[in-house]
DNA sequence: TGCGTGACTGCCT
DNA sequence: CAGGCAGCCACGC
């Protein structure tokens, strides 16, 4: 990567979406802590801007605290998300919520951290 | 060329 | 316990 040119924050927003897996799920604020210097509501505008042609990003793996996903201008956008982590594996309680005590994605590894050149800081991890 | 807007969250009162 | 406010990037008209 050219190192002149930092990557701007949409872009390592995706750059940590794309390392979610399937059947895990993150939500906006812990993709946020990741990317450093970012806040959560940056993580959702991110993902609005989501340019068609990013479509290796798993932005359906992205939901709100509530563990629900977030509800916006286009309801079509809202439901798809549900079936596409449905197919993923990830199920839904009859209120709408994922079970992240089994779905919650544990974050990317120290070494990926370092490879993508984010800062490995621990703070994340902790909680 | 400037302003509004858009997938949120945590702290404080 | 619940509601309000601050934080802050990129793109289009």
């Amino acid at each position: 990567m050219t190192n002149d040119t930092r990557h701007p924050t949409y872009e390592r927003v995706y750059e940590v979406v794309r390392a979610i897996p399937a059947g895990r799920v993150a939500t906006y604020g812990q993709v946020a802590s990741i990317v450093g210097h970012c806040t959560a509501r940056m993580v959702g505008y991110a993902l609005a801007a989501l340019p068609d042609a990013y479509a290796d990003v798993p932005w359906q793996r992205v939901i709100n605290a509530q563990g629900k996903v977030s509800p916006r201008a286009h309801s079509a956008s809202t439901a798809l998300q549900r079936e596409l982590l449905e197919e993923d594996g990830v199920s839904f309680s009859k209120e709408d919520k994922v079970d992240f005590g089994r779905v919650r994605w544990a974050g990317p590894t120290t070494e990926w951290l370092l490879a993508h050149g984010f800062d490995p800081a621990p703070s994340w991890r902790e909680k």
